[in-house]
RNA sequence: GUGGCUGUAGCUCAGCUUGGUUAGAGCGUCUGGUUGUGAUCCAGAAGGCCGGGGGUUCAAGUCCCCUCAGCCACCCCA
């Protein structure tokens, strides 16, 4: 046992605590995006923090696997060291598991939005983190390209409503990348390994994916014509010419127009465009994909896709569905970059003495029921302490009624930022608060 | 998982190269500058087994090894 010296205070690696400033500034937002999926016609959801680990399994890919925060079996099975419960890596297979179950309840389409914590035991870094919130906006059983717009429209509302400003939107599809592959006359089997190096164009550059490619095993040829399209004066022409020759091309490049063409203008804040080499990680995605980049930092800062075989893993029949999610943890750190106004109660009633608290309590209930938040100081501090405390809490106003006001029927209101204050009837408190901070 | 950098007061850091009396600064905290006035000013105080363990040495915050944690890049991702 490790005595009380040794433990270490700090939050496990990749968690975070959030002091009441921090709180502040998150709560705004999710409130700001909450209110925006509402407007948009999406219903809100929840679901455990945690799912049997078969229904998280297989469905992100390998490195999805391995991410996974599982939760060990308990009880008499304790010692085997297996697991049969994680701890959830996203919030899109949860919804996939719902409507398998709840199916018929649902209202089809299903439209819902989920803002929650995921988790994922992954290395952190700047903007990355162990347990993250996402907000995900989804539209499960129709295969609309109208649903995926939808998805769209919703983040990048949010994220103007946000403040946000400056961002492009990145699509393709996958149907397009499948159709690429096979135009390029690349192996099937080789794929992912093809689609990992594109993707990584707008990072390391044409030379440094051409040099992935050769080591990850892509034959010459097929490297040579990938890169001569990609070099020539128009890349997106080009791939576009080579994808015409294939089925699954011709489809990708449909989804992506319909998709582009359905946003024209519903994309405050930012523009929306082809990106034929953009892949996408997890697995499960089977038509449009599409990721929202800052324009400033190159940072995603929120995505989605269409998983029409998602739900299908559970129920046995498939459904049509897509969906976006906005990284949240990235755009509250962009946020933070620019000023924030501290946010504290509007005023702190001070208590000057122990036969003042009572009506100190009064006072700020019916500062309260009007409408205002009001903090009380808890304590036996002294007087000078009290309006440090006020001014630490960043209040606007200081409410003052020591035994000279009680008896005068009188209190003192000072404003903390000028240092004003004045002596008024007690009974135009709520008056007075009410225009000051008007 | 790989490579590099950094761990000293609540916070940000100096001191380490050239080991040697009680380890410093700024900010913050607390107290005081008399009765009921913060954010400014002045005075004072508290607060550190120098991340942890081992080694070299008469002597280690300082040198060496190990370990843990954090940061940056890669991988991957939101």
């Amino acid at each position: 046992m490790s005595s009380p010296a040794d433990l270490s205070t700090d939050p496990a690696s990749g968690t975070r605590d959030f002091l009441p400033a921090a709180m502040a500034v998150r709560h705004r937002a999710f409130d700001t995006i909450r209110a925006v999926f509402d407007a948009h016609g999406f219903a809100p959801l929840d679901t455990p923090s945690f799912e049997r680990l078969d229904v998280l399994t297989g469905k992100y890919g390998e490195e999805g696997d391995q991410l996974m925060f599982k939760i060990l079996r308990r009880g008499e099975h304790e010692d085997t060291g297996e697991a049969d419960l994680a701890l959830r890596y996203d919030l899109t297979v949860p919804l996939a598991r719902v409507v398998a179950r709840y199916g018929s309840q649902l209202v089809t389409p299903f439209k819902r939005y989920h803002v929650a914590p995921v988790w994922r035991a992954d290395r952190p870094g700047h903007g990355r983190y162990r347990e993250f919130f996402q907000c995900d906006v989804d539209v499960v059983g129709s295969d609309s390209l109208v649903a995926d717009a939808s998805t769209i429209a919703a983040a990048s509302d949010a994220l103007a409503a946000l403040g946000l400003e400056g961002f492009h939107v990145q699509l393709n599809s996958r149907k397009a990348l499948r159709g690429l592959v096979a135009a390029h006359g690349i192996d099937p089997a080789l794929e992912t390994d093809t689609l990992v190096a594109l993707d990584k164009l707008d990072k390391i550059g044409l030379d440094g994916v051409l040099a992935e490619l050769d080591q990850r095993g892509i034959p010459g040829a097929a490297i040579d014509t990938l890169g001569s399209n990609l070099a020539a004066s128009d890349p997106a022409e080009a791939v576009r010419e080579r994808l015409e020759s294939s089925a699954d091309g011709r489809a990708g490049l449909a989804e992506v127009d319909t998709v582009a063409s359905l946003l024209d203008d519903l994309v405050p804040g930012g523009t929306i465009g082809w990106s034929p080499v953009l892949a996408r990680g997890l697995s499960y995605y089977t038509g449009p994909v599409w990721e929202f980049v800052h324009d400033g930092l190159d940072t995603t800062i929120a995505s989605g896709g269409r998983y029409d075989g998602l739900v299908g893993m559970f129920s046995g029949n498939d459904l049509p569905a897509t969906g976006s999610s906005l990284g949240i943890e990235r755009i509250l750190l962009l946020l933070a970059e620019q000023e924030q106004a501290p946010v504290g109660p509007d005023v702190v009633v001070t208590v000057m003495d122990d036969d003042g608290a009572a009506d100190a309590m009064a006072t700020a209930a019916e500062l309260r029921a009007a409408g205002f938040s009001a903090d009380l100081w808890v304590g036996t501090g002294k007087f000078g302490k009290q309006l440090k405390y006020a001014d630490r809490r960043d209040a606007r106003l200081a409410v003052i009624a020591g035994a000279r006001e009680r008896e005068a029927g009188t209190v003192a209101v000072k404003q903390l930022a000028s240092g004003d204050q004045v002596t008024i009837e007690r009974s135009a408190l709520v008056d007075h608060v009410r225009s000051t901070l008007a």
